[in-house]
Formats: structure tokens, C-alpha cells, sequence
DNA sequence: TCTGGGGTCCTAGGACCC
DNA sequence: TCTGGGGTCCTAGGACCC
């Protein structure tokens, strides 16, 4: 067993509040979110009071009165979270980024230059601090599953090391949901048989976890209470999936909604997959209906695709299938587009659409290439004159832009 | 009052093949 | 005529993470 603890796992604290505090020095101990309609992000001063992400911004306010609401500052959070990860890469190249805030390194080739484990993350530490004007806080451990517990236990500011020797100590006394994987549900079914500490999961026998979570989780489950975590650093990772979604409100489930806001995420879709010269076999679309339940319809071609105008044409199908199963739903609250089985586009010939089954509506490869110009012209435009500039708008289309555009693209993961 | 958007992984049933 | 088991792919739903 390695006996040195030698991944840290680095997380800014309450990032893109903190990037405001930061450029804003009037907003430094004020509860503040970013956003409005729904709250982006929270400083720990609002947290305090129960503010949190993704929480509507009336909510936001009724649970802190003095909340200040400030604009986000997108393009800031990309160059300050890549200057965070650049920080560690000056020590190792075995990074692992997880998100636009957080990621994984592996110092064991660089002990010799740079001291122990525990003096580089003092150092990451005071380097974003000085050269950023940030808080990040560290874990330190021999595992990236306890690395990750361990700067959760440093939040915010802080820097946990935890020593091989004491560590299942360390991790045994900690609650459940502090384990990667378990959340709200796998919680209360835990406390349910009285499992409440990390400890208790780990010594609970591996049937009667297996029962209550299924075969899968109880196995990483099993492994990870007691630090057998075996992944490792993995330093280039592609996203298998790329996927738009729009939240409407509340909108009537009827064509003439359905189809221009299908028409828009599957234009950004598509353009993200021929941008990385990607194209996708599975096509999913989620409907959401007003009680905030909902369904997926998806379908698996023959040929995969990158063209804008057959992906849309796929989704309406899928969306009137969904419908058309329940008939009596008559609002939807939010739509998805979601591209998966990608692979490498290597030619033409995979951006040529065969799509649906049925031979009427399937194109000929004459209509297909026209399609394939087409996209193609229209992303020459937009690389030249931005995106907004020809295609599908979501404003003339009347869409409720809640999120602006900058904010999904910070979600967006490397295809 | 009304509840974001980007992803990953697992389960279970059915189709299909050998 | 019926019976079998394993493997893979597809689809729908759901939990979870940032």
C-alpha cells in the first residue's frame, strides 16, 4: 500500500461570489448572489442565511433581506479559474479538472523540487491568494476520494492533510454525505437502518447496503469507507455527451412552442459537435412538464450526425412522441436536447444524415450535403461575426433567457 | 410569488444473437 | 416441440455532481 499522501484536491471557495468580492472590494462581508431570476452563486456571508444556487431569487431574498444582487462577471470566472489550474500545473502536469473551480493533482514527481505534499498545497494556497486575490481550499490525502472529503472539511479557506496512518479514523467519524455518490436519497435510506457516519457505512455488511442502494453503489460504497479508491489522476478527459436545455416557465405544449425552442437548442448542440468535429448516434430530448415532472424519448441512428437541421427535425419527433404518450399534460416547463454515442467526425460522410427509420422523410445524400454547406456557411458567419449573428435567435423566438449564454459555457465540458 | 444548466453513472426490461 | 444461458445493445427513468 502506498503509505504517502500525495493527491491534493484544490476548490475554490464560493467561486464566482468570490470573483465578485474580489473585483468589488464594497461587496467584501456582504451577502451577495449572482444572478437574479435564480441565484448562480452565493457568498458564505449569504449562505449563512440559506441562500444557495439554483434557488429562485424571490426565495434568495425572503431568507436575507439584505442580499445584494450583482451581475455576473463570466468571462472574469474563465481566465481566474484557468490562472488556478495553471497554478497547479507550474508543479505537475498531473492535473486532473474536474470543473471551472476544481481539480486534482498528483505530486509525487515533484516532492524533490518542491517540498512535501503539504508545503506545495500551503504554497497553491498562498499563490492564488496573492496573484488572484482568491480563497481555495486543499485536502490532502492518498486517495482522490479522500483528497476531495478533505478539502470539503477545509471550506472555506482552509488546508486538511490527512495522515495515511490516521486516516480511516479521519474518514470513519465523518457523516455519510460527505462520501462522493451520496446524496439526499441514499442518505435518508441509510438513516433508515441507522447508518449515519461513514464508519457505520463501513461496517455495515455489503448485503444489506446492496439491498437499499443496489449492486453498484454498495460495491464503491464499500470501497471508498474504507479508502480503496481506485482511481486514478486522469489528465485528459472528453465529455460523452453534449446537451442544451431551456427552462419556459410555464408555455401551452403545442407546436408552435415546441419546435422554434427545439430549433434553438439544436442549433447549439450541433454547433458544439461540428466546432470539435464531433457528431453524435443517440439523440434524447426531455419534456418537463408543469408539475416539474418529466420525461425522456430517445433514439439511436444508424449514421451519426452534426447537422443542425436534423437533429431539430429528430427532437420533434421525439418531443410529439413524448406528448402524444401524455395526452393529458397540457404545459411543459422546460426542454432538452442531448447528443450521445460521439465519435471523431473523420470525413463528410459521417456529417451526411440517414436519421429516422422511415425512408420518406430520410434525405438523400444530395439534400445532405446542401445540409452540411449550410451549417457549415453558418458557422464560418459565427466565427467571424459572433453567435448571434445568423440562425436561430432565442430573443425572436421569445425565449425567457433566465441564464445568459456566458454562463452555460462555463458548464461546458471538453468534447 | 416559482423553482438553472452542464454533465456522469446505474438499473431494469426487452430485443436480438449465438 | 420446448427449453437454456450469456452477452450486447437500446430505451426510460432516476440519483448524483458541479
Amino acid at each position: 500500500m502506498e503509505t504517502t499522501a500525495t493527491i491534493l484536491h484544490a476548490d475554490l471557495d464560493a467561486f464566482y461570489a468570490s470573483v465578485e468580492q474580489m473585483l468589488n472590494p464594497s461587496l467584501r462581508g456582504q451577502p451577495i448572489a449572482v444572478g437574479g431570476g435564480v441565484v448562480l452563486a452565493a457568498s458564505y456571508e449569504a449562505k449563512a442565511f440559506g441562500v444557495h444556487g439554483a434557488m429562485p431569487g424571490w426565495r434568495a431574498r425572503e431568507l436575507c433581506p439584505d442580499l445584494i444582487f450583482v451581475d455576473g462577471h463570466f468571462s472574469e470566472y474563465q481566465r481566474l479559474g484557468d490562472a488556478a489550474i495553471a497554478v497547479l500545473n507550474d508543479f505537475t502536469p498531473q492535473v486532473e479538472r474536474i470543473s471551472i473551480d476544481e481539480a486534482f493533482a498528483d505530486v509525487a514527481g515533484c516532492t524533490h523540487l518542491f517540498g512535501s505534499p503539504a508545503e506545495i498545497a500551503a504554497t497553491v494556497r498562498k499563490r492564488v491568494r496573492t496573484e488572484l486575490g482568491l480563497p481555495i481550499s486543499v485536502g490532502v490525502a492518498r486517495t482522490k476520494h479522500l483528497a476531495k472529503i478533505a478539502s470539503q472539511v477545509a471550506k472555506p479557506d482552509g488546508l486538511v492533510v490527512v495522515d495515511p496512518a490516521t486516516e480511516l479514523e479521519f474518514l470513519h467519524a465523518l457523516p455519510v454525505e460527505l462520501m462522493w455518490g451520496v446524496g439526499p436519497v441514499a442518505r435518508a435510506r441509510l438513516a433508515a437502518i441507522g447508518v449515519q457516519t461513514i464508519g457505520q457505512l463501513a461496517n455495515t455488511p455489503g448485503y444489506s447496503i446492496e439491498r437499499l442502494l443496489g449492486r453498484a453503489a454498495s460495491e464503491k460504497f464499500a470501497a471508498l469507507a474504507w479508502n480503496r479508491d481506485p482511481r486514478e489522476i486522469a489528465t485528459h478527459r472528453r465529455a460523452h455527451s453534449a446537451g442544451a436545455q431551456s427552462a419556459l416557465g410555464r408555455k401551452p405544449a403545442q407546436p408552435r412552442v415546441f419546435i422554434p425552442a427545439l430549433r434553438h437548442l439544436a442549433d447549439r448542440v450541433a454547433s458544439r459537435l461540428r466546432a470539435k468535429s464531433r457528431v453524435a448516434r443517440t439523440v434524447t430530448v426531455r419534456v418537463r412538464f408543469a408539475d416539474l415532472h418529466s420525461v425522456t424519448r430517445s433514439v439511436t441512428l444508424d449514421a451519426p450526425t452534426s447537422a443542425t437541421v436534423i437533429l431539430a427535425e429528430i427532437a420533434e419527433e421525439l418531443v410529439r412522441a413524448a406528448l402524444r404518450d401524455h395526452p393529458k399534460e397540457r404545459t411543459i416547463s422546460l426542454l432538452a436536447v442531448s447528443t450521445s454515442q460521439l465519435a471523431q467526425a473523420h470525413d463528410m460522410q459521417l456529417d451526411l444524415p440517414l436519421g429516422l427509420a422511415d425512408e420518406g422523410r430520410r434525405p438523400g445524400a444530395r439534400r445532405g450535403i446542401a445540409r452540411f454547406r449550410a451549417d457549415r456557411a453558418i458557422d464560418r458567419i459565427r466565427d467571424r461575426f459572433g453567435w448571434e449573428a445568423v440562425g436561430y435567435g432565442s430573443v425572436a423566438m421569445g425565449l425567457s433567457r433566465s441564464v445568459p449564454d456566458a454562463f452555460r459555457e462555463l458548464a461546458e465540458k471538453e468534447l
